[in-house]
DNA sequence: GACAGATAGTCTGTGCGCAGATCAAATAAC
DNA sequence: GTTATTTGATCTGCGCACAGACTATCTGTC
C-alpha cells in the first residue's frame, strides 16, 4: 500500500476534515479572546474561572477548600493550589487551614476578589456572547453536554 | 446591588451553564484521550499535527518550512520551532537549510516519522470517532467551523 | 550597491495541564 | 490503640501556548 493510497482516510481532503481539530482550533481561539477579555483585570482564565468558582462554593457561607474547588472547576488538584496560590498574592482570596481538618485549607474570596470577580463576569460573558455569536447557542450547548463528560 | 444579585446572570444556575466553559472542559478532555491514544508510539498530540502536517504539505515532493508548517497546523511560530526541534531529536523529520532562502528550514519527514505518522493516524481517528460517536458529527463540524476562525 | 522594512527562526519568561512522587493528617481496620 | 489506607496539599519535571525581544537574511526602492 502506498504512502498515498494510506492517507486517504480522513485526512483525504487535508487534516483539517477532523471535528477533533476544529475543537482544538476552536478552544484556542476561545481562549486568546477570554486571556484578551481578561487583560485588563490582571486575570487569565484559569484564574478567572477558580475565583469565579470559589465565589460560588461560598455564595452560602460554605467556603470550600481546594479539592472542593478544583472539583467544582473541573481542573486539577495541583494546578488548582498553584493558581490559588497566585490569587492569594494578588489578594483576591485567601487561604486558612480548616479548623476540622489540618490538611486542608479553606479558600475565602476577598472583599477586592469578589470586586474584581465581578467586573471579570461581565467581561467575560460579553466576549463569551460575541464569540459565540454566530452559532446557535443552544444547539451548540446540547452537542458539548454529550462531550464533555462528568465534572470529575 | 448585592452580590448575590450580581451572579444572577449567566452564573445564575452555576458555572456550568456557559458554553465556553463547556468548550474548554470538552477539548481538555478530548486532549487527554489524544494523548492516551498516541502514548504508546511516544507522541504528544500537538507533535503528531505537525508530523501530519509535514506529511501533508510534503506529500508532493514539496516539503514546507515552518512558518508555512505552522501556517497548515494553525500553531505558534515558536512552538512549532520547538516542536519540530522535538521531532527531529526523534528523527521524525529532518531539517534542512533552504538552498534559495539560507534562513529558512525545510522540513522532510523521514522514514520512520513516516510510519510513525501512519500509526498515529490510525490511533487518532479510532480515538477520535469514539469520542464524537455520541452526537452528530457533521452538525458539530458545522457549528465549529464558523468559530474555529481562518487557518491564520 | 546601500538602506528600510519584511520575513524565518530562536531565546527568555510566565502560565497552564498533567504524570509521578512526597509528606502530613485524617480515617478505617484490626 | 496501633497499624494500614485514604485524603489534602505540594514538589519535580516535561510539554504546550503565547507575548516580547533578538539575530540573520531576504526583498524592494532608490
Amino acid at each position: 500500500m502506498t504512502e498515498e493510497q494510506e492517507l486517504n482516510t480522513r485526512f483525504k481532503g487535508g487534516p483539517s476534515e477532523s471535528p477533533g481539530l476544529l475543537l482544538w482550533r476552536t478552544t484556542m481561539r476561545w481562549q486568546r479572546v477570554m486571556t484578551a477579555a481578561l487583560a485588563p483585570l490582571d486575570l487569565t482564565h484559569v484564574q478567572f474561572v477558580l475565583l469565579a468558582s470559589a465565589m460560588w462554593l461560598g455564595r452560602n457561607g460554605q467556603p470550600p477548600n481546594q479539592v472542593q474547588l478544583a472539583a467544582q472547576a473541573g481542573t486539577e488538584v495541583k494546578m488548582t493550589s498553584d493558581v490559588v496560590a497566585r490569587l492569594e498574592a494578588k489578594g483576591l482570596i485567601a487561604r486558612e487551614t480548616d479548623p476540622h481538618d489540618s490538611r486542608a485549607k479553606v479558600i475565602r474570596v476577598t472583599a477586592s476578589g469578589a470586586a474584581a470577580a465581578q467586573r471579570a463576569i461581565m467581561a467575560v460573558e460579553a466576549a463569551d456572547a460575541e464569540f459565540f455569536e454566530p452559532v446557535d447557542e443552544t444547539q451548540l450547548v446540547e452537542l458539548l453536554r454529550q462531550l464533555a463528560g462528568e465534572i470529575r
